[in-house]
DNA sequence: TTGCTTGACGAAACCGGTTTCGTAAATCTA
DNA sequence: TAGATTTACGAAACCGGTTTCGTCAAGCAA
């Protein structure tokens, strides 16, 4: 906030010379050089139809050689366009995410590099503050548009973008009966019923008869679809279907632990347990440390998300690898045809999480009643205090 | 790439309809409101002193008023100054910030966000293609200036930024005899030294004598001051170095076991471990596991960074935790006083890593010979094939 | 040949700012 | 009071691009 400025105050030891950069070539000095205006190599190198196809290529072979790139942010004064993805980070968010993250930025970054591209990060403290967050980004024009991780059912993020005519890409699917479902959503998923379905007929397969299902917070869309995975792998496998055995609306390892705790302590207990994400299954490694039952062995559980904490548990948590590296890659793809004015209809992509057999599935080594008569023991000599 | 273009063409389905922000306060539309002229006006806001303070004073006020804040990228065509700070993550880097960059990414954008700057994230997939990404990123103006984490001894990041006149700040510090080590670096660092002196000292009154450490990579600097910490908490506790006690140059979780079972094959191992990072310190587990030892009791062991994963683990891992988010929050702040024009030499901070008490540290149960008899019965009844 | 298109380019306005420079009025000297 | 400075502002150039519009020459049909 210098209360004054004078020409002399240009700052000699300022880290940025400017003059390092006046080598740099401009459109002017391109179009001095081919005896053009620059106006006509402007319409040249973006591809009027009021150029001669043979000036178009003296043009861009001249600014190839010369080394020629325009200044984007220049462009977009005019244009209105700075090449830019924007996403914002929510601190409140508890994501599994995080544990993947730089792979997922750097699945964006790479792919847009190479267009001329950049991505912008930013963060808010809620959903009410990405309000704030991204129309500050849009009217200071630092972003076309963004990329929406974690939909929710319904998605105020997508409704405030898309009311302002903000295009953006959800990573996830909206809730079936969201306005303009049909007509204004472009998104990219990975499909999760289809692996829950697959992880129930794997523990049916295993010989497994109760199965239990641990869901994440119900305002999630992937929460339903997962839980969704999770009832037709039932009707697949010919099992009935038992209230008692879902938890819904988990989150954390802690409640992870709580959820696995009260399926274990039903009369007829699951022998198996499905989790929604690894955070809430890596909760199951406590409980059955504390009630001594081996997992993949005693109780078999597996999850979804494919985390690297998965992978450092013993036994190693069985479950679903979601590719975010891609992920990343396509969604920008999907944002980038999106600013240029491709209809959302079209910029609908599913992909599938892998199969990653770790080791806490297996047979069960119990059925259901003794797994119970089990654990009723191992609490009583517990003193069962702890719970 | 469209072949050709037509006025017709604007495309009515387009995701962002420009017309939107027509409304937009612009600097001339605020100088009418006011009767001046914009030259005035921008000066008014940018406190020059030919401009009345009066005039200053009903300048800013419109300004608030009528929501008017200028478009940062049309005064970067003149100024060269873009607001932005550059983050170039390495795909090759093994880092266990991995876990904690959401927090870092936070502490950067909330810190800056409200200055008007924003991140610009870009990947790179090695050393040499930082040089590219970043050099792209300056010449388009995307960027002002750059952070650079995981500080290396001889960081050629650092060297081409700055003969390139582009700021930059590590995190990190350099090696003592880089050049111009003493003028022109800036930098933020978290001191390792402290903490594994630290760390020694509490094994020490644990009653360990024996204290083995597990290096990291030594080109990283922090590799070195966190071994040059262990150094000094030995001889503060005046036990004395046994080179056989190191092991150098250990990355992944994989690293730390192999460095865990050298140390524990020792004639006389060492009953306690300090790790220099908890991705090692991970391994300890398995191998803990393996040889039937119990991690606080039988072998005590120590880690920095105080990541999730080492809360995950049982016994929850005693390790130093650092404060990403205040790493991120002071950088970005370093660097915009840097990229003003500050000296380096007076931007350069340095902060603490924080003791958490986890499970994994205690007073010996055994001694360096009896852990030494117990190991050699545990493996010879395994048969010993492992090995 | 004449008149009408069309093609291909340049001049100039424009985008939203910053900065230089000129100048009238106010203030200060002598 | 005349002359010299200052003060405070406007006009206009400028930054590096894009886009409109005018125009001239070539090509076309009548």
């Amino acid at each position: 906030m210098g209360e004054s400025k004078h020409i002399s105050e240009i700052n000699p030891e300022s880290g940025m010379n400017p003059h390092d950069f006046n080598g740099r070539m401009t459109i002017s000095k391109l179009a001095d050089s081919l005896a053009l205006s620059k106006g006509t190599v402007s319409k040249a190198l973006n591809g009027y139809c009021d150029v001669s196809a043979e000036t178009k290529k003296r043009v861009i072979k001249a600014a190839k050689q010369l080394g020629y790139r325009p200044l984007e942010h220049a462009q977009a004064i005019r244009t209105g366009r700075i090449k830019s993805i924007g996403l914002v980070l929510q601190k409140d968010d508890y994501d599994g995410y995080n544990f993947f993250l730089k792979d997922f930025l750097i699945g964006i970054t790479q792919s847009i590099a190479s267009l001329g591209w950049t991505l912008t990060v930013a963060s808010a403290n809620s959903y009410d503050d990405f309000q704030e967050v991204a129309s500050r980004l849009v009217e200071q024009r630092k972003v076309d548009g963004f990329i929406l991780p974690r939909t929710k059912v319904y998605d105020r993020r997508y409704a405030y973008l898309t009311e302002m005519g903000v295009p953006n890409v959800l990573f996830g699917r909206l809730h079936q009966g969201f306005k303009d479902q049909d007509t204004s959503v472009a998104w990219y998923d990975i499909d999760g019923q289809c692996a829950f379905a697959d992880a129930v007929l794997r523990m049916s397969n295993h010989g497994h008869s109760r199965i239990g299902f641990v869901g994440a917070p119900s305002h999630y869309t992937y929460a339903q679809i997962r839980e969704g995975g999770y009832l037709l792998g039932l009707a697949e496998a010919g099992l009935p279907l038992d209230k008692n055995l879902i938890v819904s609306n988990m989150q954390t390892r802690e409640d992870g632990e709580r959820a696995t705790l009260m399926l274990l302590s039903l009369p007829k207990p699951p022998t198996a347990i499905i989790f929604t994400t690894d955070e809430t299954a890596i909760g199951a490694y406590t409980v059955a440390a504390r009630l001594g039952l081996k997992l993949g062995r005693d109780l078999s559980i597996s999850a979804y998300d494919g985390t690297a904490r998965g992978g450092f548990m013993m036994p190693v948590l069985t479950s679903y690898k979601v590719n975010l590296h891609q992920a990343g890659s396509r969604l920008s793809s999907l944002l980038i045809n999106r600013v240029e004015g491709v209809k959302p209809q079209t910029l609908r992509e599913v992909a599938y999480a892998e199969f990653m057999k770790g080791g806490t599935d297996g047979p069960p080594a119990l059925n259901s009643n003794q797994l119970a008569e089990k654990i009723s023991q191992l609490t009583m000599n517990m003193g069962n205090h702890q719970y």
